[in-house]
DNA sequence: ATCTTTCATATTGCATACAACTCGTGAATG
DNA sequence: CATTCACGAGTTGTATGCAATATGAAAGAT
């Protein structure tokens, strides 16, 4: 699953353990507040407590973990309220920065063409494929954020959509919000080729103001 | 320098470490691009690798070191493109966060109130007091962004803020613009405890372009 | 002379051993 | 019976040794 941005290298013992703690919670298959011994992990994926702390480290910096001093770490645990925060952030910084790179006119539209078709592929199996569906829909929205070419809205939003992540997103739509969600990838890319930043930062904005509303529905809040 | 929020244990290492170098990097004792050898570190603060490493990463997280595989860690160096991707951030988030914490009226005005006047006080002497003065506004940001009760948002904005520090904005404003500074706080506090979104979000934003616009300046671009 | 290869050195990455701390359990005490 | 204290098992925090990797300079080939 959540296939490996390059910068990896699963031969490092670090970033083996990272990616593999990382899908364990990503996956939902440790349950949140569950506890990560050092040990355990480090005897299950055969490498010594070292990287397993070093990887622990960076989770809890990316707030997928909890660390508690002289106890260990968690696994994150998220609240309703947790979700209103994020998707309130990102409602409001994501259509701000779609409509940055739509004036900016350096968006790669050839990719995120591709992108938005090989979602349109994902969804219309038998079953639609919420794990691709749900990696290509991060591409897509990183690569409108990389052409605004300001790198810190990146890494700043990147450590918020992990939460939805946990919360698969996609899970919750039926048909028509899915197919709305992807109407909506198709109507950013030509507000972005139209270079209309007031067209993208309302399409971007309607987006996730749609997606708050599924995932608030099926929270039943 | 720079007060230590009680987080911060100093008979744990890595806390010793974590402050110590980014107290080094913060005040520029070391320079941009400097290579922190984690054996240097770690025979200066009387401690092992370990710790010294676990707080470079942590660092590293936080962006005020650059991490390279095999090779270590250097300060990390800021270009004035930077300066401009953090304020065109800030000037975005912090407002909208200040609208909200006068609309929820949470706001800790005693606080605040408090809080501006001893940067009145700390301008006043002779020389004013720089360091007293960028501790004190951190702390007067910081306890908006607390009223939001959205502690993404914190979180969030400071490692943006982080940035303007190294550059000591305060050092940038001349006399007239630092009386304006200290101004626009106690505006803040009105518009609060006003609970007028509209107004408490306008001076922020005032407040925000103003410094960016000193900087900008200094910075001689 | 210039380019390539080899090797020494410095540095990080990882494993392991030990120290310090937390927390539950149960005995001792009022 | 309730409370406190002490202790022991389990876990994290730190130190240290060794392996792996990158860099630069010297030696050799073209």
């Amino acid at each position: 699953m959540m296939s490996s941005p390059d910068a990896f290298d699963e031969t490092r013992a670090v970033d083996l353990a990272y990616q593999s703690i990382r899908d364990q919670i990503l996956s939902g298959e440790q349950a949140g507040g569950e506890w990560l011994r050092e040990s355990d992990l480090a005897a299950s994926l055969g490498v010594s407590r070292t990287p397993i702390r070093e990887a622990l480290r960076r989770l809890a910096a990316e707030g997928l973990v909890r660390h508690e001093r002289n106890r260990g770490a968690q696994v994150q645990s998220w609240t309703f309220k947790d979700l209103q925060d994020v998707y309130a952030l990102r409602s409001l910084v994501e259509p701000w920065a779609c409509g940055l790179a739509a004036a900016g006119g350096r968006a790669d539209l050839e990719t995120l063409t591709r992108l938005a078709d090989e979602m349109d592929a994902a969804a219309t199996p038998p079953r639609p494929d919420l794990d691709t569906l749900t990696d290509l829909n991060s591409r897509f929205h990183d690569a409108i954020l990389e052409a605004t070419g300001n790198d810190r809205i990146r890494s700043m939003l990147a450590s918020l959509v992990q939460l939805p992540f946990v919360w698969r997103t996609f899970s919750h739509y039926n048909p028509e919000e899915l197919r709305r969600s992807l109407a909506h990838h198709h109507e950013l890319v030509d507000a972005l080729r139209a270079g209309n930043q007031t067209w993208a930062e309302s399409v971007m904005r309607a987006h996730i103001q749609s997606a708050w509303t599924s995932v608030r529905r099926e929270s039943g809040c």
